[in-house]
DNA sequence: GGTAGGACCTC
DNA sequence: AAGAGGTCCTACCG
């Protein structure tokens, strides 16, 4: 090889290895198939990721490296090497050789060296690109790669999953760990490398062995003063100087290794785009790959072949008016699929797709006769797929048409077979189940540059909006194609979306409608208030400090605090020092009680608490409709539970636990025409869940003594008469109950009880000695989540959670205590929902005026028409007492009002 | 204008 | 560092 066939030129080093199994993980491999029973989701993920680097870094050379399978020159020398590794996952096997078929088809060069891996090629590659005066850009996710990086190496890590790259150049490393790149491997050395079973030095994490590094120097200068560092950590350093040395001997790339291959062979655009293509098809891919398939990898000018004649896909005939809209409704019975935007240039925009049909309708520029003619095409239509059913539905009828023909909701099913996506609209669908990349939105301009815009900048802008709305409502019919798929595949979801979801969904957007009468005067007279005590507080903090300080700003207020007013310290967060609630009250109880310290921090937490109140005033103000109501949208797909969630604004977190928060109750009344507000809850269903799941006899019993339930437990745990339970022990059990549920911890216990934690953790054995049937339970379920990779809830609900089986402690715990209270919140959930349905469908068939208005989580708000009380008070009850039976009895409470706060039980 | 982080409200 | 959410505010970035 010549020295200078890198010399200004960009060579894109992948480890092969490493982003294959990233893939594997970021995509559902039951969801990529090659339709032979051959997974393709590593396959797919990998050529995604190098399709975006190579167009977004024009690299000349590209080279893909692998390891072989057997061990290197590393197991020789720690025969633990990366062992404790799960068993490679049955779907990926087969991938890598797919993979490399996709390389060889794009005239990739893919390498391997005997003995060695992956990340030595990379290393050795980069170092020759380096030392010709050339630019190496490295993608791995492998950290080891980070001592590579110079003014001439950067590295790309996946952020999450495969196309969010971290860009690591020396800056970012040095902002990153506080050391140059070449002393990496060093810190690595200390605090040790899980993923490759290299233990640290216990204690030991990123920030001592930066401190170390800096002071000595590097990693012998630590090791030749280890005697000096003091402390538990200098302790443990010096009882485990030898798998530190090891480690460092480990995670040194190799960066000398012969390479048979000249440089040469790795430019890039030697590619076949014929074979591309086959390999494409071979795999199943779809058009998405073939257009952002880049041309960089094939030789300069090979344009796309023509297609044969009878193979050309025909582009979709546009919808664009009356005419359009005429020529579906004659071709019925027609399937439509709607997409929605709204656009500061275009107005309302409305994305309509039908197989062979895709458009966008500007909907305020429509003429009568097509305004008409898309009426009838949304009552006509035989069925119209939608992502987010109850939101076209308000946005349609706000532009004067109704949506009146079947629909199926994509964002509701999607949710049911895999919930807690980010997000469920037509785009995120179209990514998430089938891997399509629509083009970007168009970004939304600012006023200014709208004034000053030409009419052709505004009509290319619209254009491209445009396209993408139809290319988002199309989507939508090869979503609903896969989800019949794998419907079929998960028959589970049938029954809980047919008897449950669905029919909710229409309960939900009843809701959404009646919305609930808000007090005007109350609300008047709460604004006055809470805004005199924010002024008060305002000042008064003020005047201590003397200076000008905005207190709604905690990087301001960490200056005040611990700059001007010199207080001590609070717990670390990523900017600074706390200056939450919790930590302010306990500065505050340290200081002196006449001091300035000690009344600046009492006004600024009065600030704090007023200021929030009267975040709800102005909220609810705002959100108040011409008659005086609010409507929150419930939303159904929000809570990865299966709970539901209020927006917009949010009823389901309104004040309650302060006596002032709690006057904002008093501003929801019964409106005009009805008589009171009825609330009914259920009591401690979460707690009648964790019995019913675990069958423990205690907990049963508990429930059906009609004893105080903590009271009861705590007679238990603390093996005392019910009656000399005292205030402390009762709290105490019920903060073991309620943690039980969350996945508690002994720390977590301890920092909720303010007790040590050497007697949280006696607590909770003591209360599992009580109740072993609870233990059990808990540990037997997170068990089988790991088993069988879900969650469920009393009704087949199911949540995935791969994470469970993460080899990263804190993922994997955290899998692990969303796994302990999924079950039990998404039961209470489930519980709920059948009790909404129960309640609507009975008030409806009793022909009764009164009607239900808010959920929220564990109680329902419902408005009374005169003389229904009754009868309402005993549907609800009804209702929600035998929506679903379990082994212990449901018990509801019920209280009624003129306002929420007077319903207050 | 969009996003992240902090804070804080609910069940 | 105990589960599930939403909203407001500031600060920051392009």
């Amino acid at each position: 090889m010549s020295s200078s066939e890198l010399t200004g030129q960009r060579i894109l080093l992948i480890d092969g290895h490493a982003m294959a199994f990233r893939a594997f993980f970021a995509l559902p491999a039951d969801r990529f198939t090659d339709g032979r029973g051959q997974s393709t989701n590593a396959v797919y993920g990998f050529t995604r990721m190098m399709f975006n680097v190579v167009a977004s870094e024009q690299p000349t050379h590209v080279v893909v490296a692998f390891d072989l399978p057997g061990g290197t020159f590393r197991d020789r020398i720690y025969e633990q090497y990366k062992g404790g590794r799960d068993a490679t996952p049955e779907a990926f096997h087969g991938q890598i050789g797919l993979i490399q078929q996709v390389l060889d088809a794009l005239g990739i060069v893919w390498l391997t060296v005997p003995d060695y891996e992956a990340d030595d090629i990379i290393a050795t590659l980069a170092a020759r690109a380096a030392a010709q005066e050339g630019e190496a850009l490295i993608v791995t996710s492998d950290r080891d790669a980070i001592q590579l990086v110079d003014e001439r190496v950067t590295l790309l890590q996946p952020v999450k999953g495969v196309t969010e790259m971290r860009r690591m150049d020396p800056a970012a490393v040095m902002e990153k760990y506080q050391l140059a790149p070449a002393r990496y491997p060093d810190l690595a050395a200390l605090v040790g490398e899980s993923a490759d079973n290299l233990p640290g030095v216990p204690g030991v994490g990123p920030k001592t062995a930066a401190k170390w590094i800096q002071k000595y120097g590097d990693l012998e200068g630590v090791l030749e003063h280890a005697e000096e560092i003091a402390g538990k950590a200098g302790q443990s350093l010096r009882e485990n100087i030898d798998g530190v040395r090891r480690n460092r001997l480990m995670n040194a790339a190799v960066t000398d290794l012969e390479l048979p291959v000249d440089a040469s062979a790795f430019t890039l655009g030697r590619g076949d785009r014929t074979a591309a293509l086959a390999v494409f098809d071979e795999l199943a891919f779809g058009d998405t790959t073939r257009r952002d398939l880049p041309d960089l990898f094939f030789p300069e000018g090979a344009a796309a072949p023509e297609p044969l004649a009878g193979q050309e896909v025909p582009a979709d005939l546009p919808i664009a008016g009356a005419e359009d809209l005429r020529a579906l409704l004659a071709a019925a019975p027609f399937e439509l699929a709607l997409d929605v935007a709204d656009d500061v240039r275009g107005g309302a925009l409305l994305g309509i797709a039908t197989t062979g049909r895709r458009g966008v309708l500007a909907l305020e520029q429509l003429d009568q006769d097509a305004s008409s003619a898309l009426a009838e095409v949304l009552d006509s239509a035989e069925l119209v797929h939608v992502a987010d059913v109850p939101a076209v539905r308000v946005w349609l009828r706000a532009q004067g048409y109704e949506l009146t023909a079947p629909v199926r909701d994509l964002a509701l099913e999607a949710f049911v077979l895999r919930p807690g996506a980010r997000s469920y609209d037509a785009e995120s669908l179209a990514h998430d189940l089938l891997g399509t990349v629509l083009d970007p939105r168009p970004r939304r301009p600012t006023p200014a540059t709208l004034k000053k815009e030409t009419a052709e900048a505004r009509a290319e802008h619209l254009a491209v909006a445009s396209a993408r709305l139809a290319d988002s409502a199309a989507a939508l019919l090869p979503v609903a194609a896969h989800l019949d798929a794998a419907q079929e595949e998960e028959p589970w979801t049938r029954p809980l979306l047919e008897q449950l979801e669905v029919p909710l969904q229409r309960v939900l957007e009843t809701l959404h409608e009646r919305g609930i009468a808000i007090d005007r005067p109350t609300l008047d007279q709460l604004k006055d208030e809470f805004d005199g005590f924010v002024a008060q507080a305002r000042r008064e903090a003020g005047a201590i400090v003397g200076e000008e300080v905005n207190l709604a700003s905690p990087k301001q207020l960490q200056a005040v605090l611990f700059e001007t007013l010199a207080l001590p310290k609070t717990r670390k967060i990523a900017s600074g020092y706390s200056t939450d609630a919790e930590s302010l009250i306990d500065l505050r109880d340290s200081l002196p009680p006449e001091s300035s310290g000690h009344a600046f921090l009492s006004w600024l937490l009065r600030f704090r608490e007023m200021s929030k109140l009267t975040g709800y005033v102005s909220g609810l103000d705002a959100a108040t409709d011409g008659t005086g109501r609010v409507h929150t949208t419930f939303q159904q797909t929000a809570a990865a539970t299966g709970r539901l969630a209020s927006t917009e604004p949010n009823l389901q977190n309104i004040p309650v636990r302060t006596a002032e928060g709690r006057r904002l109750r008093g501003v929801f009344a019964a409106g005009d025409g009805y008589e009171a507000l009825l609330t009914a809850d259920y009591s401690q269903i979460e707690m009648r869940i964790m019995a019913h799941l675990s069958e423990d006899a205690g907990l049963i019993e508990a429930f059906r003594s009609g004893e105080d339930l903590h009271r009861f437990v705590a007679s238990r745990v603390f093996s005392v008469a019910p009656e000399d339970v005292d205030a402390a022990m009762r709290s105490k059990t019920k903060a073991v109950s309620y943690g039980l549920a969350y996945g508690l911890s002994a720390f977590g216990l301890a920092r909720q009880l303010r007790i040590s934690q050497a007697e949280a953790t006696a607590l909770r054995d003591g209360y599992f000695e009580r109740f072993g049937g609870v233990r059990d339970y808990l540990r037997a379920s997170v068990d089988r989540a790991r088993e069988t990779g879900y969650t469920e809830t009393i009704l087949g609900r199911r949540r995935y959670l791969p994470d469970l089986r993460s080899d990263n402690r804190q993922r994997r715990e955290n899998a692990e205590r969303v796994a302990l209270n999924s079950p039990i919140q998404g039961s209470a959930a489930d519980i709920i929902k059948l009790a909404m349905l129960a309640v609507e469908s009975r008030m409806r068939e009793a022909g009764l005026g009164s009607r239900m208005l808010l959920q929220v989580h564990d109680e329902l708000v419902v408005e009374v028409a005169p003389g229904e009380l009754e009868q309402v008070r005993e549907i609800v009850v009804d209702g929600m007492d035998g929506a679903y039976e379990l082994s212990v009895p449901l018990e509801v409470g019920v209280g009624i009002g003129r306002t929420w706060l007077d319903a207050a039980h």
